[in-house]
DNA sequence: TGCATTTCCTATTAAATCGATAGGATTAAT
DNA sequence: ATTAATCCTATCGATTTAATAGGAAATGCA
């Protein structure tokens, strides 16, 4: 299950993908336009700009704005900050490997020959999605 | 991620298909073959015999095995059965859905369309893929 | 300078889920 | 009968998730 911090994090950069302008988004307006609860929708901003998806200002007329053009943000990358590794399991994953304790051997395990393909077909559409297809409706 | 219990029943599923014949394979035998911990992988075998991939036999010489030939219990069924729907929103599941509370409209969000092409390309992993061909080698 | 506004940061909480265990009831073979 | 297996329910502890609280830091403007 995708995580609600995912998918607020997904809606709140469409809403400011779709603002069109320059100017910072407050995050005050994200969060009433798209039902979120603010203060969390706070802190999941706050990792997408740790991140170098988003740019931030402070204080009056402050709020949050694209680094990159949508056009240019993949799904791979702001799938990875938000949900974090996009394989099913660890010993699958490109970016967060990690090893099994269980499976001797992962080259005969029914389990990783499975999600290898799963991970595959998901980071297709990942890498073929960017923000700017989100925001047009 | 996937849970331990899907892991853990599609592991016990490659077992009890490599074991070839018709003879039911007991609890403790995968458990012990595939490092998992006994009591647990017998709840999980329970409801894969609920759900009718696996039938099962009380008392000595007792144990678990397949209803069908591997090569027709299809991965798309499997994982339902262990892991539930297999969209990662509820709004996107064929086979569980739920409206959102928040979207006034499904087909204006940003994340529904996403997860939509997600839902897809895994089922056409899952879909295409048996428990036969987990069990080769 | 001072005030209002906004992001930034840390800590905490409540609820849900997950992984595993416990203990015994039921069924079947010998 | 005895033994050996599945079946069933309940519970527990740990982790994760979603959300809240409270204030620090920075910025714009009068």
């Amino acid at each position: 299950m995708l995580s609600k911090k995912t998918k607020y994090g997904l809606k709140a950069l469409t809403f400011i993908a779709r603002s069109g302008s320059d100017m910072p988004v407050q995050v005050g307006e994200i969060a009433r336009g798209e039902q979120i609860p603010q203060k969390f929708l706070e802190s999941i901003l706050l990792t997408l700009r740790k991140s170098g998806i988003l740019g931030s200002k402070k204080g009056k007329h402050g709020g949050y704005y694209l680094r990159k053009d949508p056009s240019e943000i993949l799904m791979t990358e702001v799938m990875r900050v938000l949900e974090g590794p996009i394989a099913m399991v660890p010993c699958v994953s490109l970016n967060f490997y990690e090893k099994c304790d269980d499976c001797p051997d992962e080259l005969l395990c029914s389990v990783n020959k499975l999600m290898i393909q799963v991970r595959d077909s998901t980071l297709e559409v990942f890498k073929n999605t960017t923000l700017k297809d989100l925001s047009l409706r």
